[in-house]
DNA sequence: GTCTATAACGTGATAGAC
DNA sequence: GTCTATCACGTTATAGAC
């Protein structure tokens, strides 16, 4: 480790050091909690000492902080990059849908706004508002899509798009959850149930 | 406190004892979260020393376990009240919603369900177990209750009726963690999108 | 059943050397 | 940037007196 840091150079060292540090917890995020994983975890996983965590999230507010700025950085390219390979709503939708598939079958992980939604009065309070950024722009994406394919004929819904889009995205949000714990089942059926209920009528 | 108990008898304290410690851990899982309340924060609001909880629950597991098997009694409790109280089977979805509502508004509360399977993977292994028993519980009675509207023609849903009550349950607990995060209207609307999504249409 | 006292350990966080 | 060493505190849990 600390060989290959030093061939890497010194720079390359810190910006790496730094990403694999918040990978590392986002992925202790996601399979434990925000208050069960510890920078005990992350120095046991990645083999460096706490104090070396500490000089880069110097309080654990902080890495939770950039933790949910990260999530909101890899949201972004996700949702664009899913606008960018798909033009229909239909396609967007089921591009969505596999996007919360990943996150289930990549090992236990669940949706990090629904661990911190569920953690909400214990985590720090600046985490709050970044969190609150990253649901609303989740929401917002969801309902373009949906007016879209009101409007061209393709989908069909009850009431006002960003209604609807918060309905997919909590019942996303609760199927992920059921399925860690009840089998990965759950989490198709509530997809396929979701689906139904967007299918033009004849 | 210590008058009140030596007052009402010995048998009293002891049981009395026991469930206002249960009551008090359950309002703090619903409020904070499994792994992030403490035996401190039970002793400090009723007021009583940490081994006396060790002597009722010797471990937080024992006392998880208890929590689960006491949430078991109540939504039997509540559901079958339900079913006495109502027939029709919009009726008893209504009633639900009202259930899941009050926890809401009894102060920044979630649904026990969402909370521990979001922490499924932190949460002592034969908790597990009882939880996924609630869990059938409840989706088990939706479901009745779907088939029956279905039945009389009152309702219309797509899938199977267990479908459709997995959806329903699933976007309710994703609802409930986004109401405390983002304001009592998320919930509301959830349940109004759910709502429609039943309704025959014509 | 309840208490005081304490054990044994894990937590986030800091000082200071290299 | 990373380390060793350490701090102050909170955690679950237990021993033993009343």
């Amino acid at each position: 480790m600390l060989t290959t840091n030093r061939l890497v150079g010194r720079l390359n060292v810190m910006i790496n050091r730094k990403e694999q540090i918040l990978e590392t917890a986002a992925e202790l995020l996601q399979s434990r909690s925000f208050s069960s994983f510890s920078y005990k975890d992350i120095m046991d996983r990645i083999g460096i000492a706490k104090p070396t965590i500490h000089h880069h999230f110097s309080t654990k507010a902080d890495l939770g902080l950039a933790l949910i700025d990260h999530y909101i950085e890899t949201t972004k390219v996700a949702l664009e990059g899913i606008n960018q390979k798909h033009r229909k709503p239909w396609d967007r939708i089921e591009g969505y849908f596999n996007w919360m598939s990943g996150i289930m079958l990549s090992g236990n992980k669940i949706c990090p706004t629904g661990i911190l939604q569920a953690e909400y009065n214990v985590i720090p309070e600046k985490m709050r508002k970044s969190l609150s950024f990253r649901t609303q722009f989740i929401q917002t994406w969801l309902a373009t899509v949906l007016a879209d394919g009101k409007a061209e004929g393709t989908m069909e819904f009850p009431g006002k798009p960003e209604d609807h889009a918060l309905l997919i995205h909590s019942a996303i949000q609760g199927a992920l959850q059921q399925a860690r714990a009840e089998g990965a089942k759950k989490f198709t059926t509530v997809i396929h149930q979701l689906r139904k209920g967007m299918e033009v009528k004849k």
